[in-house]
DNA sequence: TGTTAGCACTCTCACCCGTTGAGTGCTAAC
DNA sequence: GTTAGCACTCAACGGGTGAGAGTGCTAACA
């Protein structure tokens, strides 16, 4: 077999032929292609070509009498082509996210709506796991009738809170005691460490072991929340936008597959650079063969890294999502990275 | 006009054509009750008793050789002798609910998701203002490298917390001793009150009037969040599970209406009684022509109401909707009560 | 050798039309 | 009041047809 690298003028048809395909959703046909992007040529040369680029596995055709339509393939050369340049992060989007994130509680959950408010796909932010976690306060708040807000701060600044049970006679500056008693002692301990040592505390807190108890409940809840990957998924409707899915079934079936957060995961599993681009087929999942994956890294501090995203259809204006991802990626280690 | 009441063999042929219709969606033809429901008659005669219903605006044809499908006056009809009877709650739901209800923080969002994995339909719930709020509890928590966590408890149990930067030099003792200053000055005041009050305090505390700033800042926000009825949605992609929506441009329709919780609120505003049905039409927006709203109340402690509630297409087993939602609503009372 | 015009060919899509079957309304008999 | 029977209506289905879009191929041209 003889090498066909595509030459200059294919690649420039091929791309033309993705930026339409992207637009419009429908086959792309060689007058098309000659009357918008390449007036210098005939329609019979662009077929010409075509037909080369479809031999190359770089198109293909629906039928025979509709135009062609790139192939994953094509698109990873575009893709590709895209990021030897260097990524412009959109300033808008980073606009657009900082705008929005004071409003919302959680970082991370503000981004994921903000990605797929500004994008409009589906978008998922991936938040590493910590597992060197360790205190570093454990206070506890008084609230009315006989209860407190145990908070636990971490290290690299993970707060967790649930509310307890105390005795009532315990007034603010009582569990104001209590905590910098805690505090003392597990202060630097592992989250698993406190767990440990929680037993023989008990006795210094004055018999009151439901604070142990809470502080045990809620170590436990936050180790487990956090030993793991998390995803954080917004704008799961978007897709629907897309006459991709508009069949209400295809839509049902990728919607379901957003629920199995473990699976999703593994596409971020081996990820290795600032970006990534998972085209359809590369995902080697059956229900995602006309979706693609784009993301982009973010620093989560202390080398931990995470990843925001966005998963829609294959067809997909990737520069634009690119440079997207990029921004909030950017505010996010901004924001996270210390 | 003479008056029509229909006679109590009406009223059965009735039922009987909701309950095929809820479970087949499609219109039900008079063989089909003369076969399935009621054995004694033959079609000719169930044929009569449906033209006369037909007229008196309790069934419809979509064209004239289909069966008949029960209009918005039917399914008020038989919901009415629902409500008549005592609704039974589900134990099931029930079961379903607290199961669900230690996994999850929030008592109100685990309250939707359960309500919708049970149903599976959209479920809505909705949770009173608490416009008498004070804040009984005002505390500064030490995180790593210069910041702090500020929580603000109220008399109510609401808590909120947020991130905010102080000076460096500032130890857990400084910051504890602010937190009583802070409490002992402003318990007892309402939110608003208390932001008014922030400008006189600043010298107190040290010049480092980005505590101040901070709890101005949080104190609007709480204040914002819960001055206004608020609503949680959870399973509104369940939509997608019934024919009647499975043209994607409806369904787009519907999700949209979800995201404007402002008129979603209307629904709630004057129900008055333990249990609620508004039929398509009875709801007054075009885009909810074919949904109806089933909603149940519950107590929040304190002379405070919510609601928890159900969105789903017309065609609904309402029976088994309110057994469910009269169950979680009195756990949910149960909960929120004391 | 690359480009282009022309033409036959293919295939989808939209439309028409007849058939089928479900379901009705009406009438007359029981 | 109930039922059998019958004519009628209409959606849904399937096959047939024509228009349109787009291709591949060939031959001519630069």
């Amino acid at each position: 077999m003889e090498e066909h690298p595509i030459d200059a003028r294919k690649e420039r048809i091929l791309r033309a032929i993705i930026d339409d395909y992207v637009l419009t959703a429908m086959p792309v046909g060689s007058r098309t292609i000659s009357r918008k992007y390449e007036t210098s040529l005939s329609s019979a040369t662009i077929r010409n070509e075509m037909s080369d680029l479809e031999e190359l596995g770089y198109l293909a055709q629906p039928h025979v009498s509709a135009g062609r339509v790139p192939s994953a393939k094509a698109y990873r050369l575009y893709v590709d082509g895209l990021l030897s340049e260097r990524v412009q992060p959109d300033p808008e989007a980073r606009a657009y996210f900082s705008q929005r994130v004071r409003q919302m509680e959680d970082v991370i959950s503000c981004a994921a709506a903000a990605i797929s408010e500004f994008t409009r796909y589906t978008a998922v932010v991936m938040m590493p796991k910590q597992l060197d976690l360790r205190v570093s306060c454990l206070q506890l708040v008084p609230m009315p009738r006989g209860s407190a807000l145990l908070v636990i701060v971490t290290d690299t600044g993970a707060i967790r809170d649930t509310v307890i049970r105390v005795s009532e006679n315990l007034d603010g500056d009582a569990l104001y005691a209590i905590s910098r008693t805690l505090t003392e002692h597990l202060a630097g301990r592992t989250l698993q460490e406190v767990q440990e040592m929680l037993g023989a505390y008990s006795r210094q807190v004055g018999g009151d072991d439901r604070v142990i108890q809470g502080i045990a409940d809620l170590a436990a809840r936050m180790a487990s929340q956090l030993a793991f990957d998390t995803l954080t998924i917004g704008g799961s409707q978007n897709i629907l936008n897309y006459p991709e899915y508009s069949d209400v079934e295809k839509a049902r079936a990728f919607l379901s597959v957003l629920e199995e957060k473990q699976r999703l995961m593994a596409l971020f599993a081996g990820q290795g650079g600032a970006y990534g681009v998972r085209i359809g087929p590369e995902m080697g999942m059956e229900e995602m063969t006309d979706c693609s994956v784009v993301t982009a890294r973010y620093r989560a501090g202390a080398g931990h890294q995470g990843f925001v995203g966005v998963i829609g259809p294959t067809r997909m204006p990737y520069a634009r999502v690119l440079g997207a991802l990029s921004a909030i990626g950017e505010a996010l280690s901004d924001m996270l990275g210390e």
